[in-house]
RNA sequence: GGAGAUUUAGCUCAGCUGGGAGAGCAUUCGCCUUACAAGCGACAGGUCGUAGGUUCGAUCCCUACAAUCUCCACCA
């Protein structure tokens, strides 16, 4: 055996015989039942990052460890057209070619984002390859193939004759940067400071941060409990900058504690303002998009300042709402768009909490029920080129990229043809995802599956958190502490990058990932790569000594077997809870501290390599699905094993290997060899001993003292505390001398 | 404003149905012991956020408070 595991060597060698050997490929196969994972498509807009990697390793964990159940196992990969952000990408990778992506035709654009779509594809595809994953190629499913433009075809017809879609002018917010409207999804807040224009409308003083739409107003608004303005109630003042008259009016919405108490109604152009606007039965006026602009608020304001009617300025600290792409001030406008009735199409994603869909961890159940129950219509057209076009005759608008992820759980499977792949393989069982798109995409999967399916599309959803650095912070490009995984790839190897994202986390947090976990995981391999090679050298015949027969367990082999039958339990266990954090940790210590610093040390007298060989070859079994490729290549290379361990069946406790008794014993001899060390490495051990003999003599006579606890307490409890303080008299005595 | 989560050793975190506080890392000390110095052995480190309550017994259950974080809503 090489010195240590040479993963650059062995990791691409590994993967392509399992590609060669067609081992992740799914097949409908009546025998057994199918488990699917739909992989969540990465947008081909960027590189797969740490987050990805996490994700992606989790959804394979389970994977592997489902298809080593017996499971019929599908791991369906993706990629995303992503509509806004590619959109953005191909037009500056036009400029830095010096072509300007206005002066070209739309056919011309889109033949751009064609050849993006496929250059990106392969990257991700590539990279995916690297961090170990067994998908199904074969079934690799870009959101722009036929099958997803047939599905989004097909729901949009049956929503529009069913008349959940409809055409209509409403409030929606319009993002400047992206030029299109968004949905209320993707608005996000952002605190800045600002300036608060004090501004007299003849007798009323408002207060705004938007002067420029103030030739929008037409009315002004005060509490009616407002006894400052009460008499003005049913007059009208003058608009200051266009010489109306607006009319003055009461409604309840207004906060008589901000700003001046006084609160312009801007119907075009502000949430708020519309609502109050339609009660009141006030005609908006729609302003154009050139007269909202920063320099038209410098333009009034000079004209305020000229007339006296701009009275005071004051900084404002507040949250102004922002696109999430571009994060420019989004423009609330009332303009012509589609929308997606939400009202029936949410029941029944609300019940289906009761109905078999799991979400994981638990704490994301209310989050989604609170919005299920808020939900307001889905803008779903977007005035971008690329992405589907609503489908409908004469329609330029495209579709909102959501609208199509939606279907993805079922669209990747045949669907809306009935096909064998679709009959068998839906609904999903398991789908992994970030919970920052709990909104944009699980509860839309979630409403579309039943709408189009009659069927949830999956019976579970669990989230994954978002990874930080080792201090807990978020990985940034300003804060320069992201981690790229392909770096660790290239210095430390697939399982090495796995193993070190998965040790130690939980879903209900965000995981935590910094270089260090790197190298201790690297040291771990090397361990687990050294104790084979120790297994190598009990096997050659010059090293060897006589070993006992199988049926001869050593005190040693009957403690390691009972240690591994507990093992197993509780690994499975944490498994099927998605729990990989705790049971990579668990691994770990079992094969550092039990198996290497223990069962090897008893085995360098005498040993027993059946015993050994078991134990080792189960480990590499349970810890294959998130270490893949080293497990694999000691499994065949070294231990000879033919077939992949992709094929080997998850252990199971042997009811066999249970000593309880011997168990016992041996943890005992290892607390009297920790001891007898303890004294020797330190001379005045003895004295610390009393102290602490005397210490536990004295609790235990507290604690049997208390009738409470007597009576109260179960009877082996006690017993235990009474043996207990029996034996320590018994060592005092002893020490004693 | 509404909701949720977290608070355990210097750091990062485990602690299943309430029954004497655990790991890894870091620190300190001693070791090249024939699988591994990417290693081995050992010591030291904790009023389990604060204050009450339930109980024979609370890190665990209940109440209040505090700090930190996240999500949602958003007032001109």
């Amino acid at each position: 055996m090489d010195k240590t595991f040479d993963f650059a060597k062995n990791e691409p060698l590994i993967y392509n015989k399992w590609l060669d050997g067609n081992a992740f490929r799914a097949e409908v196969n009546p025998d057994k039942k199918p488990y699917t994972v739909i992989m969540p498509p990465p947008n081909v807009t960027a590189r797969l990052h740490i987050g990805h990697a996490f994700g992606l390793t989790v959804q394979d964990i389970i994977v592997r460890f489902k298809r080593m159940q017996g499971f019929e196992a599908l791991f369906l990969p993706g990629a995303d057209h992503a509509a806004v952000a590619t959109d953005v990408k191909v037009r500056e990778e036009l400029k830095k070619r010096g072509i300007d992506p206005n002066k070209i035709s739309d056919a011309e654009f889109l033949q751009h984002v064609e050849e993006w779509y496929k250059i990106y594809t392969e990257q991700i595809k590539e990279q995916m390859k690297r961090l170990g994953l067994s998908c199904d190629w074969s079934r690799f499913t870009f959101t722009k193939d036929p099958c997803a433009a047939k599905a989004v075809d097909t729901v949009f017809n049956n929503l529009y004759k069913k008349g959940l879609i409809y055409k209509g002018s409403r409030m929606v917010n319009f993002c400047p940067g992206c030029k299109s409207a968004l949905s209320d999804a993707e608005v996000e807040y952002k605190t800045v400071e600002r300036t608060m224009y004090h501004i007299k409308y003849d007798t009323i003083t408002v207060a705004t941060v938007r002067p420029e739409t103030i030739p929008g107003d037409v009315a002004i608004a005060v509490n009616p409990k407002d006894k400052r303005y009460a008499k003005f109630v049913g007059t009208t003042v003058t608009n200051p900058l266009t010489g109306a008259k607006i009319p003055v009016i009461a409604d309840d919405y207004v906060d008589m504690k901000f700003g001046t108490g006084a609160l312009k109604i801007t119907p075009a152009h502000d949430m708020a303002d519309a609502e109050i606007g339609a009660r009141h039965g006030l005609k908006p006026i729609i302003l154009k998009t050139e007269d909202l602009t920063d320099e038209a608020r410098l333009r009034a304001i000079e004209v305020l300042k000229k007339s006296g009617a701009l009275v005071k300025e004051q900084k404002y600290t507040g949250n102004i709402s922002v696109c999430y792409r571009c994060f420019r001030p989004v423009e609330p406008t009332i303009s012509e768009q589609w929308f997606l009735k939400m009202r029936d199409l949410a029941k029944p994603a609300i019940e289906a909490l009761n109905n078999g869909l799991a979400i994981v961890p638990k704490k994301y159940e209310k989050i989604y029920l609170h919005w299920l129950n808020n939900i307001k219509d889905w803008c779903i057209s977007r005035q971008i080129k690329s992405g589907y076009k609503i489908p409908i005759k004469g329609e330029t608008d495209t579709l909102d990229t959501w609208f199509s992820s939606a279907l993805w759980p079922f669209c990747t499977l045949g669907w809306p043809d009935n096909t064998p792949d679709f009959k068998y393989f839906y609904p999903t069982q398991t789908l992994v995802t970030a919970y920052e798109i709990i909104f944009f995409w699980v509860i839309r999967m979630v409403f579309s599956g039943i709408e189009a399916t009659g069927k949830l599309p999956f019976e579970r959803v669990v989230f994954t958190g978002l990874v930080r650095d080792g201090q807990g912070r978020k990985m940034s490009k300003s804060l320069g502490n992201g981690i790229d995984p392909v770096k660790i790839i290239d210095e430390f190897g697939t399982d090495v990058l796995r193993f070190s994202l998965i040790v130690g986390t939980k879903l209900d947090r965000d995981p935590r990932y910094s270089m260090e976990k790197a190298t201790l995981t690297r040291n771990f391999i090397n361990k687990i790569w050294n104790a084979t090679k120790f297994f190598e050298n009990m096997q050659t015949p010059a090293v060897a000594t006589p070993a006992p027969k199988a049926t001869a367990l050593r005190p040693a082999d009957k403690w390691i077997l009972t240690k591994f039958n507990n093992l197993i339990k509780s690994v499975t266990k944490k498994y099927e809870k998605f729990d990989f954090g705790v049971a990579a940790a668990e691994l770990q210590h079992f094969f550092w501290a039990d198996f290497c610093d223990w069962y090897i040390e008893e085995s360098k007298q005498t040993n027993n390599p059946e015993v050994y060989h078991d134990v080792l070859s189960a480990f590499l079994k349970l810890i294959s699905p998130i270490m893949p490729f080293v497990t694999e290549n000691i499994w065949t290379e070294v231990l000879g094993n033919r077939t992949s361990l992709l094929s080997a069946t998850f252990p199971i406790p042997n009811p066999k290997y249970n000593f309880p008794k011997e168990f016992k014993e041996f943890e005992q001899h290892i607390e009297r060899i920790k001891t007898e060390r303890n004294a020797k490495s330190e001379a005045e051990n003895a004295v610390k001993k009393i102290e602490i003999l005397k210490k536990e003599i004295a609790r235990g006579e507290q604690v049997l003292a208390n009738k409470g606890f007597v009576d109260h307490a179960p009877k082996e409890l006690v017993a235990k505390e009474r043996t207990k303080l029996e034996e320590n008299r018994k060592l005092l005595k002893e020490l004693g001398k």
